[in-house]
DNA sequence: AGCGCTTACGAAAGCGCTTTCGCAATCTAT
DNA sequence: ATAGATTGCGAAAGCGCTTTCGTAAGCGCT
């Protein structure tokens, strides 16, 4: 059994089998200017000695650094912790280590983060989330991810930025017309939706989805009232409660995430609105907890742990001349949070 | 603006500064041998330069390392998403960045992953997630945790292991026996617990605080059918049918965690099966969806997001000579999944 | 046999930092 | 006033790796 040793170096491994540190190095690494022969003894006796590479020590030297830095809203909001989960799955089948920190979707957070992850000399970011309508904070990290990139860095992200970068883009416009799609055809008309922060992308596109949704049966959105607040449960309890004080015929609300619809089924559920009798709901994201819900909660299917792969996937790729993007596809789920109108 | 630059190093601003690299060195870790006056001069041109120290360097120079190695089950799990959220708030606030792998809860791959992070040569490692009963890999991953506390490492963590470091303890045994004395004080007697692997500490625990409750009420554990199956939702579903199979007159259900909570509710749901009218249920975490669930489940609090926090807040204080130990407390939060048995 | 050219390897120069060691300069005790 | 202890700082030695550069051997060619 290899013993983990206090202090394998390189050096021992070269000694060992006879050859210098530089062979040594060439022959772990892969690089040619090694005889099959040597390179082969080399790798023998290194696993047999249990050697593990500092990486301390292989970055400061040039090396490639072997850890990927992921940035998420929050993880333990499950639409991030399910990407996570994700990243951190296929990382670990590659040897790669994650570093995950919050950008609490404040964009200056956010910054500092990648900031941080530079200096931390990561091989790989990955940027999970929403993009922000801020030219200046956008233009600002494109910048710093530029010149990360341009010293070999690795960049993808998960959802529409400006950043110029391998993209995986979560199917939100379509995602959005299939749901506002579904309640028309049930027969709502009175319907309101509850949408985050208009600063984020993702908003924006699920928004966009329903409006056209609308558009192509002759209605349109700004018929329709759209509250805006925190893209989480409690601005879905927020929102709920302000439509049903001003509008409070409506028969269907549409939550962009399915945090926000968690919100709003809690605060029916407290003013003893029946769900889907007297209104129905839809999420956005199919989070694993939705069909738990009561009532379980028609929402359309995002893959996020596949989303967090196909992003390390992306990085893990040399990069293009041009930015890659991949699309998610989506998925309505009907269950039985909505039904027609009375 | 402190522009990103290039490749800023402490050459730099000690140059600047009018200083030796050494004196820099010494006056931004804040050691001591340099005057006030000097390091102060040192402090504002780093400052002011934008300079990050490259952490690569410094840690192969042998200083601490900057960055946390966080083993979890999945992050995907809420019950571990949440404490990962605790420690990468209070590691944000320290200026650490968090590297999280999964252990599976396979104990081979927890310890495989563990001698990675050594590898990698993270300053702090935190355990979250139960212990096992297996002595011999415990007894492995001790020894090459004790090799990593020589060398300055920092170990905690969070659950009931028997590694011999600093540790955040769950209430798990006092929760169990919340547990089983509320529902026997509603009434209950055809109790079934539904149990995860029993070699885990913290399904052990657990249980032992149910037995607890009903021996001091003259009962006995050994009659009640006890289900181990897996310690997440399908676990849950699995354990709920054969209960209802194998004791169909059972009235209340104790789960071991709100997961395996949420799979025998599922389970119940399907077979239309009233909560709290024909059975009742619990679970044990308290996950933020808890509240959501239907029907809202009563269970245990415990605060994961604090735990993660105090985790850390362990293995940043140097170590003691004794192992130190923090519980958690815990909290019965009654809601809708309980009742009367008919 | 002699020329250049490729190939396989070793010596040694860093990567950017921390830390030991040594040397002035200053201070305390006699 | 002088020997000894402090204090404040700089020079330089690594930390463990990658990589450039140099060299000796092996190849085909004239």
């Amino acid at each position: 059994m290899p013993k983990p040793g206090p202090r394998l170096r390189l050096v021992d491994v070269a000694q060992r089998a006879g050859v210098s540190l530089a062979t040594a190095s060439r022959a772990l690494a892969g690089r040619d200017g090694v005889s099959e022969e040597v390179a082969a003894r080399v790798r023998s006796v290194s696993r047999e000695l249990g050697y593990v590479a500092n990486p301390f020590a292989r970055t400061l030297a040039g090396g490639a650094s072997t850890t990927v830095g992921l940035v998420v809203h929050q993880v333990d909001d499950p639409y991030f912790s399910e990407i996570a989960g994700g990243v951190i799955q296929l990382a670990d089948q590659q040897g790669l280590l994650v570093q995950i920190c919050h950008s609490g979707r404040d964009p200056d957070h956010e910054l500092r983060q990648i900031r941080h992850l530079i200096a931390q000399r990561v091989g790989i970011i990955i940027i999970a989330g929403s993009g922000y309508s801020d030219p200046r904070l956008e233009a600002e990290a494109k910048a710093e991810l530029d010149a990360y990139q341009q010293a070999g860095g690795r960049v993808a992200v998960i959802g529409r930025h400006s950043l110029g970068v391998d993209a995986v883009l979560p199917d939100n416009e379509a995602g959005g017309e299939a749901l506002g799609s579904f309640l028309l055809e049930l027969g709502h008309t009175r319907i309101a939706v509850v949408a985050g922060t208009g600063a984020l992308t993702t908003v924006a596109d699920r928004l966009a989805g329903v409006a056209a949704a609308l558009r192509s049966r002759g209605l349109s959105i700004d018929d329709l009232p759209v509250v805006h607040t925190d893209f989480i449960r409690e601005g879905g309890r927020d929102a709920a409660e302000r439509i049903l004080r001003d509008h409070p015929d409506t028969t269907a609300i549409i939550a962009l995430n399915d945090a926000m619809a968690m919100g709003v089924l809690s605060m029916l559920r407290e003013r003893e609105i029946a769900v889907p009798g007297r209104m129905s709901v839809v999420g956005f994201d199919d989070v694993s907890v939705a069909a738990d819900l009561a009532p379980a909660l028609t929402t359309i299917r995002l893959p996020m742990t596949d989303m967090g792969r196909m992003a390390l996937e992306l990085a893990l790729k040399p990069r293009a001349a041009r930015a890659r993007r991949r699309s998610t596809g989506h998925q309505l789920i009907v269950r039985d949070s909505t039904g027609a109108p009375r």
